[in-house]
DNA sequence: CGGGAATATGAACTTCGCGGTATATACTCC
DNA sequence: GGAGTATATACCGCGAAGTTCATATTCCCG
């Protein structure tokens, strides 16, 4: 599967958000989101396959943490377009400059 | 559908990207991507349902536009994942630096 | 060694979205 | 008003992915 597909996933992401935080075990995960052991595995499976995550065996233990590379790319992606729209939130507080009471002449700022 | 669900889908990431140099007709974004029109339709409906993107009724155009707003979006879920990248990279960064050969004493920079 | 905890894997079922084909709608120009 | 262009919609079939239930595997410890 490919980056933004398995961002897509609401479970996946939100487990990617609490690793964020920090590395934890399967059961961590399970029991902090409240979601079935067998779902959180499969997530976390496709999650490793793709790259997000990598796990470290501790006795009988699986302790998952982040890996920055798949992410990074989705950013990238994202990166020509924020151009677009901090142009559009600048023409926005440009229009309401204008729109502002035009009473007072001196401007703030 | 929701933002993320949204640009999972490879055609539509590209219409995204068109959009992003410039609006274009349904037309033009089917010529450029070499795909069925029907197809194109579709994504951008989904795309318009979704607020990616507007459009402008031109005679019998339809010219769409890109919107900011879902984008910014997922920007903001990626945010707290930057925090994370930049720190593995300097890490990544200070490990190369003691990998380095170790014969030349004088580090560079 | 046997039982229990932690995690992974497999199978069956279901849902959903994409692609394709066919068709409808809307506008323009003669 | 009829032909042609531009775009949208409806229907269908298929495959991919997610959920659940059952079971396998691995490890710990008394």
């Amino acid at each position: 599967m490919e980056s933004f597909a398995i961002i897509a996933e609401p479970n996946r992401r939100t487990i990617l958000s609490l690793l964020a935080s920090s590395e934890r075990s399967v059961g961590e995960i399970e029991r902090q989101l409240r979601m079935p052991q067998t779902s959180v595995s499969k997530h976390l499976r496709v999650l490793r396959e793709a790259g997000f995550v990598e796990a470290r065996v501790e006795a009988q233990r699986r302790v998952y943490r982040l890996r920055p590379e798949p992410l990074m790319e989705v950013d990238a992606w994202l990166a020509p377009f924020r151009r677009f729209w901090t142009a559009h939130v600048d023409a926005l507080e440009r229009h309401l400059d204008r729109m502002e009471q035009p009473s007072r002449k001196g401007k703030k700022r």
